[in-house]
DNA sequence: GTTTCATAGCTTGTCCGACAAAGTCAAACA
DNA sequence: TGTTTGACTTTGTCGGACAAGCTATGAAAC
């Protein structure tokens, strides 16, 4: 990589530029990257709110002047922020960025940047936790109902990883939702993404894994149940440390990197 | 809020649907969407690594056998999410998502649905109790050296409440990083680009703010420094406990939603 | 021989015009 | 009244074009 020389202008003889810095490189952004900073705008300060209609192509670049290829590009932009989406009419609204969106890609981006699963499991073990103590102080009958629900479809599926591993993924997510606490769901949303898929694993090489989990959710939920925070916590760290037993049992190191395989089960940009 | 019309193929005359759903509706993915695909996956791969060069925009239309305008559409939306990047020369590199690009889109996902500071508050106190419980086992003596910088520098600006806002965060964050844990330190960032610029306001309205939060630094350094980590939890506590009670005194309601105002002050897209 | 300068060439950002496919709307038709 | 048809709109893609900026190559100067 190069130092990004200074200036066109400097080309010519300035040997002078030693003197000092005064001026900073001017940058002339882009026009597609203004068109998507003007829409974002709006939307970020609610004068378009979600949902609402944006404008057809031509007519975005009448208004702001510039041409359609650049009000595409514009868009194109937008879009993988999930600012804006194209109805089933392909038309274009506003829209608001959606979580899980952006929590697949910061799982990626973990992958990519090789996080290991010690680092994984330290923080969902934080995040959890809270989760947990959270939902026994608001957790609704609804939630309870929920969380019912899965651990009996959990059940049913004693002897499929693959469906197991999901309602593993699921229960924990019901559990940061019960929290009530939408930027705890979020935080721990990057992490349960890589973290729960990996009891499909365990299940499969620990024999009494499956079984371990269902008695762990029973538990929390009869916990939650109670309201009793004492128990739920005691379950849930008792539940991870499972995990990371069964981790281990199977082979695997806790200082290992992510692997890139999972990026593959990662919901791709749809 | 509208429910989005996600992909409701119930559009016109299509009542004879009512016979029996036998097909879904058949997509055909846009072309500049198959290019983007095409080169996320070569990064997700591993087969292009950060900083690699991926061509020239004419290039990859002939090798995809598509038009310029269409390889530039997709590469807008590759840069958005931080897959490609533009360097000096323009030209077109590969590189790994950034975090700090992401926190920050998350951080105005959570403005834009309202989060209220309740759930910023619990969510952060979760956060840095575990940060600083980690920071105490693994912490670096470079790490201590650039938290004691982070507050003499505090020490100095003590009269000025925007840089030492500013330096609350740099402290937090470099919490975090002398966690080690990098899942963790990720999954603070979000909040913490709400949470902390609001120390800005509470040294503003609260006379003894400032000195409360330098006060309660400095212990957490020293606690960082003797590996206490019943003290450095205990300091941490009480210092977003004092956050808490500061926040009210300003006249603020933790129940309120995070204002859209922040987002201004989080980076635009750059 | 090395340094400086200038020009040519490539690449990007933007524009223009065009066309097929798909969706919308409304008038015409049964 | 309900359906069909057809005109109209909008998106996705294409081809070509040009100015501005960066690189490099070679020429000129020392």
């Amino acid at each position: 990589m190069k130092p990004l020389p200074l200036s066109s202008s400097a080309g010519t003889g300035l040997a002078m530029r030693a003197v000092s810095e005064r001026f900073d490189k001017i940058q002339v952004p882009a026009a597609y990257r203004l068109v998507a900073e003007a829409i974002e705008r709006e939307i970020l300060t609610g004068r378009l709110r979600a949902g609402e209609a944006i404008g057809t192509e031509a007519e975005l670049g009448r208004q702001f002047g510039v041409n359609r290829s650049t009000v595409r590009e514009g868009i194109r932009a937008l879009e993988e922020g999930g600012y804006v989406s194209r109805g089933p009419d392909r038309r274009l609204y506003a829209s608001l960025p959606r979580y899980s969106r952006l929590s697949s890609r910061m799982s990626r981006a973990m992958v990519l940047h090789e996080v290991t699963f010690r680092e994984l499991y330290d923080a969902t073990m934080a995040l959890e936790m809270a989760s947990i103590e959270h939902a026994c102080a608001v957790i609704t009958p609804e939630m309870l109902a929920e969380l019912a629900a899965n651990i009996e479809a959990a059940t049913a599926a004693q002897d499929d990883p693959v469906r197991l591993s999901e309602l593993d993924s699921d229960f924990h997510a019901l559990l940061a939702r019960a929290s009530g606490n939408r930027v705890l769901e979020l935080a721990r949303e990057p992490a349960g993404l890589l973290f729960f898929p990996t009891a499909e694993l365990i299940c499969r090489r620990v024999p009494e894994g499956a079984r371990r989990m269902l008695e762990a959710h029973r538990a929390l939920l009869e916990a939650l149940r109670a309201r009793d925070v004492k128990l739920a916590t005691t379950w849930m760290r008792r539940h991870l440390v499972d995990w990371r037993k069964g981790f281990e049992r199977a082979g695997r190191d806790l200082d290992e990197p992510v692997e890139r395989v999972y990026a593959r089960t990662l919901a791709p940009p749809a």
